[in-house]
DNA sequence: GTCCCTTGTATTAGCGCTAACAGCCTCCTA
DNA sequence: TAGGAGGCTGTTAGCGCTAATACAAGGGAC
């Protein structure tokens, strides 16, 4: 490869000043007279010099650099989220460093470490599980700056989220007070806040005195359309009296959409369903569907300041768990409109 | 923040060994013996070390990073490129550094400075446009390592890339076997291989002996569902006897698609849609939308290869273009099944 | 003219690591 | 028993940069 690597001492010797002198004249050091510091500049540039940014991170132990663990990226909210990340942390000179963990847990630990390895100033992670933040935690009291993306009052890590339980809860209510009571949810399956979600719908029902039945309940492999689409039949199959679903994201609600256009049901007529995360799909499909949005500007900007906020304290701050309330968006798929 | 660093020097300290020894024994050099090597090892286990790559770096020359530049991500297929890229280089060891340039020339020179700065071992380049690339031939010249993933036959960079004229020259010859003559073209401006697209439509026209005209063809300022239902809006404003029509992007397709719904136009027969890239969305949407293909796991496999054999080889090779020939899949929406 | 202070610069050390080399044993061979 | 060969480990230098320190020259105050 051989590239033409232009080093502070090249300047130097083109310029006859020593390496330190022409570090500081390019650092705009008040220590270096004006005349000297142009000519070193206009040096510089003729050499087309690129600060190495390595050696300046050896030296300076940040790396201006955070890690970003996904999980795999079926749901296309995590790409925004993931490309407003992308966005806030350029706009503060950070660069992202991008893995996934193909939610498994192995995976997550070897990216973790990966990044450890690399000296990322912090992490934001969207954790595979709520179950297993061990690791994390460490994580933290080993002092490293680490934000979660998803998450629950007792995690004991920080987090910033859209709160899904609330979610849940608000689409629920919001199907009760148009008259339904037998509401199926197609689940999420343990990751990612769907546990919230399950929750929310649960306590909705409960507060209306509607009791949970496991009849209504589908768990799919994916998050994808196809599988929103095969619980759907399955739900249907099961000849549960169901009149309103809520489905864990809005490709499996798009799914379970194209499974009553293919049986004659109307929506909402014979059938309500509402999603989550506001998808621009969901606005625009045959019967534009009603969601939970997720926020991704609130979401972001919260967590990439926390992260920052956390890379420049010096002790180990409080623990702080925010999450947003997240708004739902009434569409035709439930009676909007 | 004050991590606890453990380094070699710990583990020599506690060791008794020299740094030199500790860091052989830590690589399994044959030189060290067995039950030293084993010993060591052990107590950078105890200390829970962790290499630091930043040195590492600096002294091999080589970051095992590459960096990935795209445009803003809108169109969904972008995000399924990145994460295969990612998953890819993850295999082969890489991390994949992320930026985008929000199609801004300015942006897209200042993150691939950036991207030279932390010495990134190669770069995977979703350029702005076609018209601009010097800026990455001098990159190539300067013995950079440099793949673009969308490009043409003369960019004198190496380019790994699905057809988009072969794509556009596919998807209207289809439409013209199926009795089409007046085909409306929903462009994608200048970005992304929209140009060839553009040019693979006037093609497969020319050869069936119909001229381009102005009158078919919309561009709309966004890849968006919402600015393709705008086009679309516009082209039927313009009374121009269009039977067919064909997106540069399947969300400006499903756009177009909701116009006719809401409309009465019944799809395929009053209006034949098809779309590019392959969504998931298109084929589930309320008529299977008919689309081009982007064969995200090919591409993105043969540009990972490429990228890594030109930062493993040692002159400057040959540039090689590689375009990947798109499948058409046709669904209802141009009249299939 | 001495002293001190400022100004501008060079020198040195060190970040954590690797690579080249040097040195000291022990053991074998002649 | 001298001499060489190997095995094992330590020393030194250097990656490109920054920070601390040293130093030389010039200018003022007394």
């Amino acid at each position: 490869m051989g590239r033409p690597i232009v080093r502070l001492k090249d300047i130097a010797d083109k310029t006859g000043f020593s390496v330190n002198t022409v570090s500081l004249a390019l650092r705009d050091s008040p220590r270096i007279p004006q005349d000297t510091r142009l000519m070193i500049q206009q040096a510089a540039e003729a050499l087309n010099y690129l600060p190495n940014h390595i050696a300046k991170s050896l030296v300076s132990r940040e790396t201006r650099t955070i890690g970003l663990v996904l999980t795999s990226i079926t749901n296309p909210i995590l790409t925004r989220v993931a490309q407003a990340i992308e966005l806030r942390l350029a706009e503060r000179g950070y660069l992202t460093l991008f893995a996934t963990s193909n939610g498994d847990h192995q995976d997550e630990k070897k990216v973790i470490e990966m990044f450890r390895s690399r000296q990322v100033d912090g992490m934001l992670i969207y954790p595979r599980g709520h179950r297993e933040l061990d690791h994390i935690r460490r994580l933290r009291l080993a002092g490293y700056p680490v934000v979660l993306l998803v998450g629950d009052t007792d995690a004991e890590v920080d987090v910033v989220s859209m709160d899904a339980r609330l979610g849940g809860y608000k689409a629920v209510r919001h199907l009760i007070e148009r008259g339904h009571s037998r509401i199926g949810l197609i689940d999420g399956g343990q990751q990612r806040g769907n546990l919230e979600k399950q929750d929310g719908y649960i306590r909705a029902l409960a507060d209306a005195g509607i009791a949970w039945d496991a009849a209504l309940h589908a768990v799919p492999a994916a998050h994808s359309v196809m599988a929103g689409y095969e619980a759907m039949a399955e739900l249907m199959a099961r000849d549960n009296g169901m009149t309103a679903v809520l489905a864990a994201t809005d490709s499996m609600a798009l799914g379970a959409l194209r499974w009553t256009q293919q049986h004659g049901l109307r929506v909402p007529q014979d059938m309500a369903i509402v999603g989550f995360d506001n998808i621009e799909f969901a606005e625009h499909a045959a019967t534009p569907i009603s969601s939970i949005d997720y926020a991704v500007d609130r979401v972001t900007e919260l967590a990439v300041d926390r992260l920052i906020a956390l890379i420049r304290a010096d002790g180990l701050p409080e623990v702080e768990i925010t999450l947003i309330e997240p708004e739902l968006v009434v569409r035709a798929s439930s009676g909007g409109r």
